[in-house]
DNA sequence: TCGTGTGTTCAGAATAGTCTGAACGATGGA
DNA sequence: TCCATCGTTCAGACTATTCTGAACACACGA
């Protein structure tokens, strides 16, 4: 089978880098995960630095990156003292990994300033009632999030069944 | 009833402001809207620019932003020539009013320029298979964001329900 | 042991993003 | 009309983030 053309792969390349800013990951980890999407085998280093135009530094603090949120695995060639890299096949699987991360690292810590803060009782009135609404949306987030993300099979399937669903699921009222 | 602590305030502020970046609006954004979820009553674009150290112009700027957000609005004082502003009282809507306006900035324009990659008929075998992945993962989180953007009343219904149902919907298989 | 090929680190350069403050336009009172 | 007050804009200053490339560490074969 011939393989993709260049220019899809090349395309496919920017357009992910451009949507990285969304899932919140930056334009060069993007922009390698998407040229390991694009690549049936694996590719060194050098080879990801050529083809993407960056440094091998960027490039390979781009691969650590990419191994933390647990989408990209490095593998070994006998006989080859280079390390190649592949990218975890299924999407959903990615997808999941990098939310649960982003999670990690962004929403819990935000979450406990909040809550901290609503320990102290001094808020009052229309304040307080916001905040304490404010509370239940995060930890209503919160909730969703930590199941969705405990299973990503599950959720996948629930998430797609209820994108799914015919519309509307409720009249509006009255 | 006495008001809220300054002190209070001021740590919402700064807590609010740092979230910012979470939900994708910037800090000074974030902590105009913060200080107006904090009052009870209407604030000046002076009192707003004084209390947390910003220039008027960016004050004005971070106004602007969020009444484009729909979470904020203008409100007149019949013989004041100046304008005050208060925040919408729903936090739930605020959220659903945020989250509409980033989708429709970030994701849909992203998302377009996948659809359009995927139409050219060059990519081939596990990639296409990777590509089509892809595109059905964005369709899910497209088709989810449209059903509960829409509605934010029951939406909330619906995502309280799902975050309170008991632990968990599925055993894990075999 | 030395030389070569490899991956990593990080100081500083380059770039991108944010904020200020002066200039300006608009409004209304005198 | 003139003046005072208010909100907006945007060029440029400032800040934060990202990226490069040289230095280094390590492993292997000769």
């Amino acid at each position: 089978m011939e393989p993709t053309s260049n220019d899809t792969v090349q395309q496919f390349v920017e357009a992910w880098g451009a949507m990285g800013a969304l899932w919140g990951i930056n334009r060069s980890v993007a922009r390698v995960h998407a040229l390991l999407m694009a690549t049936e085998g694996h590719l060194s280093l050098e080879e990801i630095s050529e083809r993407l135009q960056m440094s091998k530094g960027n490039a390979s603090m781009s691969l650590r990156e990419l191994r933390t949120f647990g989408v990209v695995r490095q593998v070994e060639v006998p006989g080859d003292r280079r390390d190649f890299y592949v990218t975890e096949p299924d999407v959903w699987t990615m997808f999941f990994r990098i939310m649960k991360e982003r999670k990690r690292r962004e929403f819990d810590p935000a979450l406990d300033a909040i809550h901290q803060l609503l320990e102290q009782p001094s808020a009052k009135g229309e304040v307080l009632g916001r905040l304490k609404q404010m509370s239940d949306l995060l930890a209503t987030v919160e909730s969703l999030a930590n199941r969705f993300l405990k299973d990503p099979a599950s959720s996948k399937a629930a998430l797609s069944f209820m994108a799914d669903l015919p519309f509307s699921p409720k009249r509006p009222k009255k």
